[in-house]
DNA sequence: GTTACTTCCGTAGTCCGCTACGGAGTCAAG
DNA sequence: CTTGACTCCGTAGCGGACTACGGAAGTAAC
């Protein structure tokens, strides 16, 4: 147990972990991550476990997962947990797919929108508006 | 003036434009619908164009519009501000690009993840959980 | 020992797009 | 005329992830 190690304020964990005060503070609030025992009348010293911890949270936030779902895979830290922690994970890969084909699909209505109005002559009604107003997230008419 | 055809309240419009009635209303403290006049004492009248307005909202903001972009958008409806019209698709459209190649990315993590946890004998931690404590969003451990 | 920075702690506010609630007024059918 | 559905209006809440504020107490540097 390197306790001597523990020689972090919180401000210096904040930095280590590239994470604001505040967010520590919401985190342990919400359990995400642990809240040391403060000495008497003193403050509160964190150490590499902790950094380690934060990072843990922060590269699953950027994977897509929600603070809810953190929590959840930690409590499966142990890694001992392998099929729920798979069947989060795969869940989320579904998600995240469905994310990028609707995605795709807006982005090929919106780069037709964009060329239409790109490509007509003036004076005549801009095409672009003109489609948001047939609806049907159709940029072109076909059908 | 199809004035007589402005025949519906708030309910017949919220059915005819698919949405609810509370969010009409929403629609209209925000200034993105008209709120027309009341007869002294009386009931609100809508009609067909009050109809395509709400469902040029509706497309606008499946195409991944905010409300507020929206109002922009909706300053511009008479079709002759064409130059503003396309730089704000254009941008959206830049935005929806930037997010499918983030999500893109972490698919690809996420997708390694997954593969690895599936690979991986039992009996020893799972990996999955092992590049969550990695961290940098790195699922396979090149270098 | 004085000064200035931090920490601690709780509460409250932010943004976005609704959604819910409650009470009074209005309208249409029977 | 009564009944029941609908409208009007304001205000408040939700969910998610913070962010801000403010005052007291602790701590480090000089
Ligand atoms: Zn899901
Ligand atoms: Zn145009
Ligand atoms: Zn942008
Ligand atoms: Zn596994």
């Amino acid at each position: 147990m390197p306790d001597k190690a523990n020689s972090l304020t919180i401000g210096g964990l904040a930095k280590a972990a590239n994470v604001h005060i505040e967010t520590i503070r919401y985190y342990q609030r919400r359990r995400l991550v642990p809240e040391p025992e403060r000495p008497p009348g003193g403050i509160r010293r964190y150490g590499p476990a902790d950094i380690e911890r934060l990072m843990f949270v922060k590269t699953a936030q950027q994977l897509g997962f929600s603070l809810v779902e953190i929590s959840d895979l930690l409590q499966l830290e142990d890694g001992a947990h392998c099929q729920e922690a798979s069947a989060l994970a795969e869940h989320k890969l579904r998600d995240v797919r469905e994310k990028i084909d609707q995605l795709g699909r807006i982005e090929k209505v919106l780069g037709e929108m964009v060329e239409q109005c790109h490509a007509h002559p003036y004076n005549i009604t801009c095409p672009l508006i003109a489609s948001l107003h047939e609806g049907g997230s159709g940029g072109g008419r076909s059908t």
